[in-house]
DNA sequence: TTGACAAATAAGTATTAATCCTATTTAATA
DNA sequence: TATTAAATAGGATTAATACTTATTTGTCAA
């Protein structure tokens, strides 16, 4: 284990205590390698990801996992298009690029964004938890093997 | 059939033409029906709507005309959390509203946010077919009967 | 350090959404 | 009206997620 882990998961025990969550094996595994993802991965990607090292933890329990520590807010559920469920370590404020050819979910900032002034009737009418720039389209990569294409939902 | 859904079905004849689309009772049905709703409805909800007036309509024949109605652009998929794939009728630029405790999906619609502008490095590197604003939180109806309450991801 | 207990897990089952398969029907065209 | 390719219904399949329950385990107080 190295520096960077192990600051994560110090910050997990506090977490966990913090919330009363139990600190298992399985929560210690799933959290860590969420949160050293540069990716947006869906619990089943975490899970395979796990298997080699834990081959034991089930599929149902990384889930469940996610999802507690989405409860707890530890971590984020980023907007899909109906595919399946995928997380987000990072929980600062940012925007996201989907790639509607290869499903990937890219991060990006913009310190201009962050000041958008949203109309009244919304700000008024509704509690907001969230804001967020969501763009679509596609990445560097796809666009180079089949530009113009039309947005295709069933990939 | 009143004239509003004439009209709307005069354009459906026209767009089916054009995209090379045979106009099928089902078709006819399914368009008609997303284009009149107000919500964001998914595939199961158009399909238990048509079933009183159109009772052999498979949810399949549903499912598959949505998709192809999106992929020859004349109706939008919309950002989810996961949940089921949802529709949306309104092809303007507009933005979205989440209540993460009803999972409705309320339109907005805001000049200013149109001028976004979007970083260099993102306009330059992607090909960029969408661009919306999404905003997560609690409708009035919601707000109300649970204030304050942390995200739900599981409802 | 140990024992008690509530919480968490694994594994299997159930549910739900989406897609696939194929025999049959149907819209479009001549 | 006959031909033909496209579209549909309905059943089967797959994939993601959630539920159920017996067993295990982390926590805390003695
Ligand atoms: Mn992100
Ligand atoms: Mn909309
Ligand atoms: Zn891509
Ligand atoms: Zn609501």
């Amino acid at each position: 284990m190295n520096d960077k882990q192990e600051i994560i998961l110090d910050r997990f025990t506090q977490l966990c205590k913090a919330h009363g969550l139990k600190i298992t094996p399985q929560r210690m595994a799933v959290y860590n390698a969420l949160k050293t993802s540069k990716e947006h991965p869906s619990a089943d990607k975490i899970h395979k990801q796990l298997v080699c090292d834990f081959p034991s933890i089930s599929l149902d329990t990384v889930n469940r996992t996610l999802i507690t520590f989405a409860r707890i807010q530890i971590i984020d559920v980023v907007e899909g298009q109906g595919e399946p469920r995928r997380f987000d370590p990072n929980r600062e404020d940012h925007h996201h690029f989907y790639c509607l050819s290869c499903n990937k979910i890219i991060d990006f900032h913009d310190p201009d964004l962050g000041q958008i002034q949203l109309p009244k009737e919304i700000t008024c009418t509704f509690t907001i938890t969230g804001k967020r720039l969501c763009l679509t389209g596609y990445c560097d990569h796809c666009s180079h093997q089949a530009p113009a294409r039309a947005a295709d939902i069933t990939k």
